[in-house]
RNA sequence: GGAGCUGUAGCUCAAUUGGUUAGAGCGCCGCCCUGUCACGGCGGAGGUUGCGGGUUCGAGCCCCGUCGGUUCCGCCA
């Protein structure tokens, strides 16, 4: 720290070296202990804490002042690094050996009254972002923005390194809206009247360009916008570290990622982070866990039986084989003691994911003091039942889950079942696991039911797998819905849901932290993807012509990924919302609460932008004058 | 848009089957206290139980509506 008029060390500092010297020090009132004569005030800056005590009969005047000092006054003082009478050092200090004993102090500023305390936790967080700067100013939060701090520039210092020698460049926030993906934030262009800008959903194309600019290797610490619902880990605008390279294979990202992680998670105390991270494909990531972003901390994976009930006479089950569906479960170890509220909360469960409104029970068999309790036990013949235990390792104590199905649904039905079923039991409650995975082989391209339409399942620009590449013909407007549901029940025929993607992400203990691919760099492949995505050649001469054009000037291959840096630093910091590693999170409506943005806009504003409100604000009563509150 | 949880003093929470004047801890204010470190002691202030309606002799508690918060589903290329 440089020494100014404020202060000549901060309050972590003095040590029983500095004993006899005069110093000033800055400051918060952290509590304040008055005894009438002797006052003890324990003075906080953000690197720790001092004591200091006035004595009245060194210096009554500056003493008697004391008395009013109150919580949060920011004071500075001058006075004597003193030791500490025998016997009142404080361990819990790290300045615990010395006092400094003031000579004279000044109230730079008198605080109020808080409206919370900062050493209890607060469960009221609207109170906390209401006064932010108070919450923020708990060890902690602070603590936390520190970290968050220091993982940045981990992350920028390793891609900036002499052996990777990624450039840092930014890419414009008042951008283009795009067709697909999420919703956007959309700013009018008072200079373009009629027209509107939108805030990037990630700088995708903007990347991308720089690479056939020939920059080769760039990164950037982005800001997105996604006009969406809110989550615990989902904010409107959060930041990615965003990466492209040139003339590079998924491997390289693999590589140069798993150390960009490593150097993050160390920059934040995790030392011990193997690699490589072990991968998995997306099919197997479905099979065993259900989830294209598995929590491997722990087993109960997902089992398949559909050779067990190969032959069942149970009507469900026999249907369901005989249609393409798949009957599959999930072993819960030691759940046998289920109540019936957390049955009833994974029946919720596994019906908000899917599992259909006619099955009215999550079909389930325990084995609980030596006896076999299940509502379809008597429909499985002998044999049934013993491959069965022998399949799932049916012990005393278990509990199965069983769902019959088509694959997909059936796995993440059951994948969230497996996951619930850990929130109940607490598994990975004391767990400092971190398993970090990368899951590839991402299908290209999902059938939406909704759309009516097949939907890049990352993003338009990524690459289909080259041995792939060939049934991307295979797709013509026609038969689209029909290859869908011969998907879905496992057909085999030809189809655009069994292309792969060279797609990657990374997983972290069942968080996505980031994800990437390879990109097509040729316009007529670029053009035929949007063909497929159903986007006309009027549209993407008017949308996208920039970025067909430029992969026609000698592209180079190119690819890279994006991480979630909120996420990131929310798992290191070991917080379970981002909110907390945000300076100033929105709430769930995404609203600011301390400066309460959004905020109305003036009537010569909206003028200036051609732009008017068509909002009509909900009346309160019929015949009720609207009341300003 | 849907579901769960939730709303009581400045904060964190309590209040038996619906039953007297809604309590506690912390904080705040006043007085006392010269070695504390979450200092201590004594005293005090502070409440339209989110809001509106209903049931009841009686509602913090039950019912309906509404508003806010939060978690999850939908959504998030």
């Amino acid at each position: 720290m440089t020494a100014n008029i404020y202060r000549t060390h901060h309050c972590n500092e003095l040590r029983p070296e500095h004993i006899g010297q005069t110093v000033t020090l800055s400051g918060w009132v952290n509590s304040a202990r008055d005894h009438g004569g002797v006052i003890f005030i324990d003075l906080r800056d953000r690197e720790g804490m001092t004591q200091v005590v006035f004595r009245p009969e060194e210096n009554p005047e500056t003493a008697q002042a004391s008395h009013h000092l109150r919580d949060e006054d920011v004071i500075q003082l001058t006075g004597k690094v003193s030791k500490r009478l025998e016997g009142t050092d404080n361990t819990n200090l790290a300045t615990g050996q010395i006092e400094i004993v003031v000579s004279g102090f000044t109230v730079l500023n008198k605080s109020s009254v808080l409206p919370f305390q900062l050493d209890v936790e607060l469960s009221n967080e609207d109170l906390r972002l209401k006064y932010r700067y108070l919450d923020l100013r708990r060890p902690r939060m602070n603590r936390n923005l520190r970290l968050r701090h220091k993982i940045v520039k981990a992350a920028r210092d390793f891609l900036s390194s002499k052996e990777n020698d990624f450039v840092e460049v930014e890419t414009p926030i008042l951008s283009k809206s795009t067709p697909e993906g999420a919703r956007d934030f959309l700013v009018p262009a008072r200079l373009n009247p009629g027209k509107f800008y939108a805030l990037p959903q990630a700088p995708q194309q903007y990347k991308q360009l720089l690479m056939v600019a020939g920059l080769e290797k760039y990164f950037q610490i982005a800001r997105c916008f996604r006009d969406e619902d809110l989550r615990a880990d989902r904010q409107p605008e959060f930041t990615q570290i965003d990466i492209e390279a040139s003339f590079i294979t998924e491997e390289d990202i693999y590589r140069l990622v798993e150390g960009l992680l490593k150097e993050m998670f160390q920059a934040a105390g995790h030392m011990n982070i193997p690699l490589p991270f072990p991968r998995i494909t997306w099919k197997e990531a479905m099979d065993r866990y259900g989830s294209d972003k598995p929590d491997t901390r722990f087993g109960n994976e997902i089992t398949d039986l559909c050779d067990v009930f190969a032959k069942s006479e149970f009507k469900i089950f026999r249907n369901t084989l005989d249609n393409g569906g798949v009957v599959r479960g999930v072993n819960a170890k030691g759940f046998a003691g289920i109540t019936t509220g957390q049955m009833i909360r994974l029946n919720e469960v596994a019906h908000e994911v899917g599992l259909p409104k006619e099955v009215k029970q999550l079909a389930f068999i325990k084995y609980e003091g030596g006896e076999f309790k299940s509502p379809l036990w008597k429909f499985f013949t002998d044999e049934e039942k013993a491959a069965l235990i022998k399949k799932v390792n049916l012990e005393e104590g278990d509990i199965v889950f069983f769902v019959a199905g088509p694959w997909e649904s059936t796995c993440t039905i059951l994948g969230r079942v497996r996951l619930e079923v850990a929130a109940m039991m607490e598994t990975t409650k004391n767990s400092s696991a971190l398993n970090f995975l990368w899951v590839y082989d991402f299908p290209l391209l999902a059938f939406s039911e909704e759309d009516q339409k097949w939907n890049a399942v990352h993003h338009p620009f990524t690459r289909p797998k080259s041995e792939d590449m060939h049934l991307l013909d295979t797709g013509s407007a026609g038969t689209l819905a029909g290859q869908s549901s011969n998907a879905a029940k496992g057909g085999s025929a030809p189809s655009l849901a069994q292309i792969r993607a060279v797609a990657y992400d990374v997983v972290l203990n069942g968080t996505e932290l980031g994800g990437g691919s390879l990109r097509i760099h040729e316009s007529d492949l670029q053009a035929k993807m949007f063909g497929i995505l159903g986007v006309s050649e009027e549209d993407q001469k008017e949308m996208f012509g920039h970025i067909l054009e430029a992969f026609q000037f000698g592209a180079p291959p190119h690819g890279g990924l994006a991480l979630g840096l909120d996420r990131i630093v929310m798992l290191a910091a070991g917080e379970d919302s981002i909110r907390e590693v945000l300076a100033f999170p929105k709430n769930n409506r995404g609203q600011e609460l301390m400066t309460q943005s959004p905020g109305v806009a003036d009537f010569r504003q909206l003028r200036d932008l051609y732009i008017a409100s068509t909002f009509k604000p909900k009346a309160k009563e019929e015949g009720a004058a609207p009341q300003a509150n």
